[in-house]
DNA sequence: GCCGTTTTCGGCCCGACTGTTTTCAGTCG
């Protein structure tokens, strides 16, 4: 797949045409940064659009038109670019590496080099230890120190942490501000807001009456590292978890207007504003302003959508990924929240690789005012996890019968497994046995390595014995820390639909897999996805928030949400 | 370099903060 490749050329294009920037040449920038962000997004191999239908489909895509399809065209065709090899010529800088140091760019980039010969990070850091950044014009000791700082937080790899650290920390700051009580109100913004599953920073704001007072406040708080920057309207701080965060103070009659603004995406916005021109009305973070410059909207979020012809539309879809389109013809889908999940399919106790014992579990499943809960502890070949075999999960199924004897009314419990599929996928347990369980969970946990086909072939083997009624964490990625297995998801979801089986949204924070681009992409199929928290003890059920974002970002609707119905047609569903 | 429900020419999202300067360019979101 070219896909990568070809946005990275695009991307290094624009950066070495910003240098010598014109009028007109400003433009041109933007139209190579936008391809190559059309191009990274593309689902499809870019070579097989090609393949298809030549240079035309290429200009098909939007941003991309005869002089980037020919480009491109280049690149396929003969494998280089002439206009980027010329560029390079003159610039033979490592501007991937440098334009990723916060507070450079290519402008930067290029100074240094010329300056200095800087080339990549080694260089600069040279440069820094030399102390020769200070002897150039326009820069001084504030920015060698800066660029340091860039560095160290580059090399750090901590540039981006997981929604499930970023959220609880937002909230608590925002209890914070709120019980500080110079500040009458406060949100989360940003890519927290919109549920991503990683984050770059937190974005916060909120109305104050003592605008100087909640900065220093702020500045202050504990949790702060360091201050990055500090003013009237917005404060940036650097946070000892290793994340920076943006509070932003706004008046109540644009609140609504910062909140659509700073929600972003930024991608979502342009498109936004770009309706807004078109009706000859102009969107900032300050409202929604006519011709005449009088303000029309700008205090509720909800109502700004409505003035421009917009059906209003959840953060999570704020990626510019068609929701515009669906919200001009009113058709956005009444997505799932956390309050249609009626219960969690994937739990484990401490029997297995569990904290708490199936007691314990059933009396924090009754506090999250679930209707049912589905014990499915693991599977003997899963040796590390204290896998049980099928004596074990009998003795163990004697507790929960009893269990669902006392508890029966408040809530009922489902005797399951998760059970591992083997390396020519049959199943970790007798057939009789898993035949006799409410809910079988089947899921990957040895062999990672495999072939695609190999693999595929594997998963599709168990998804067709009849026997599992999930299918868990899909993908078997953990964010940040091992890649998805090589696996055909199109085919699994096509098994799926034919076995009438589910595919997991697992919770937890660093797996969330399926992920929001893999339920999008399957959605297509007739199937029910159950989003389950995976829980290892009775504090792992509030993960199940970032499984209903995960889902909300992948458009779902409750009805395609398994665990989303009530008791009586979840049995039947599982039945089936 | 892209694009079209006023346009095939003339627009293209836009405001805040910083550093080093003294009026603004560069970067960021």
């Amino acid at each position: 797949m070219e896909n990568k490749l070809i946005a990275f050329i695009l991307n290094e294009i624009a950066d070495m045409l910003s240098i010598d920037e014109t009028e007109t040449s400003k433009f041109e920038v933007r139209a190579y940064k936008n391809a190559a962000l059309v191009v990274e997004s593309l689902q499809e191999p870019i070579e097989e659009i090609y393949q298809k239908g030549g240079k035309e489909a290429l200009m098909e895509l939007p941003g991309i038109g005869k002089g980037l399809a020919e480009k491109i065209e280049e690149y396929l065709t003969k494998g280089r670019i002439e206009k980027y090899e010329k560029l390079r010529k003159k610039y033979p800088i490592n501007f991937f590496e440098l334009t990723s140091l916060e507070g450079i760019g290519a402008k930067t980039a290029v100074l240094l080099y010329q300056k200095l010969k800087i080339k990549n990070i080694a260089d600069l850091k040279k440069a820094i230890e030399e102390h020769k950044i200070r002897e150039v014009p326009n820069f001084g000791i504030k920015s060698e120190e800066e660029f340091k700082r860039s560095i160290k937080l580059f090399e750090s790899g901590k540039g981006r942490i997981l929604l499930g650290e970023a959220l609880p920390i937002a909230e608590s700051i925002i209890n914070k501000l709120l019980e500080n009580g110079k500040v009458k109100k406060a949100v989360i913004a940003g890519s927290v807001r919109r549920m991503k599953e990683t984050v770059g920073d937190i974005d916060i704001l909120a109305i104050t009456g003592e605008i100087e007072k909640t900065m220093d406040y702020f500045t202050e708080m504990e949790e702060v590292q360091n201050v990055i920057s500090k003013g009237q309207a917005k404060t940036t701080v650097w946070l000892k978890t290793g994340i920076s965060c943006d509070l932003r103070v706004i008046k109540s009659e644009s609140f609504g207007a910062a909140q659509q603004y700073f929600i972003g995406s930024k991608e979502h916005n342009i498109e936004v504003r770009k309706i807004a021109l078109k009706n000859k009305l102009k969107l900032n973070e300050y409202g929604l302003f006519d011709s005449n410059g009088k303000m029309i909207s700008g205090e509720d979020e909800h109502d700004i959508y409505e003035k421009l012809g917009l059906q209003y539309i959840p953060p999570e879809m704020r990626e510019n990924k068609g929701e515009i389109e669906l919200a001009a013809k009113h058709k956005i889908p009444k997505l799932v929240e956390l309050s249609d999940i009626k219960g969690d399919l994937h739990t484990h106790t401490k029997d297995s690789d569990g904290i708490n014992s199936i007691e314990e579990m059933a009396e924090a499943a009754l506090q999250n005012k679930f209707e049912y809960f589905a014990t499915t502890n693991h599977t003997k070949s899963l040796k590390i996890a204290h896998g049980m075999n099928e004596s074990r999960f009998r003795e163990f199924f004697k507790n929960v019968d009893k269990l669902n004897d006392s508890v029966g009314k408040k809530i009922k419990i489902l005797k399951g497994a998760e059970v591992d599929i083997l390396r020519d996928g049959s199943l970790d347990l007798e057939k009789d046995m898993l035949k006799e369980m409410d809910c079988v969970l089947g899921s990957i946990h040895s062999f990672f390595k495999m072939g695609q086909e190999e693999m595929t072939k594997r998963v599709i083997n168990a998804i067709d014995s009849g026997l599992i009624h999930i299918f868990a964490h899909p993908t078997g990625r953990i964010i940040n820390e091992r890649m998805a297995y090589n696996i055909n998801l199109d085919k699994v979801a096509e098994a799926a639909e034919r076995n009438k089986v589910a595919l997991e949204i697992n919770s937890f924070p660093n797996r969330l897999d399926l992920n929001d681009a893999n339920i999008f992409n399957v959605s297509k199929y007739k199937i029910l996805f159950s989003i389950d928290s995976d829980a290892h003890n009775t504090s792992h059920f509030q993960f199940l928030r970032y499984g209903v974002g995960t889902a909300k970002r992948g458009w779902l609707t409750k009805e395609r949400i398994l665990n989303a119905k009530p008791y009586n047609e979840l049995i039947k569903a599982l039945k089936k």
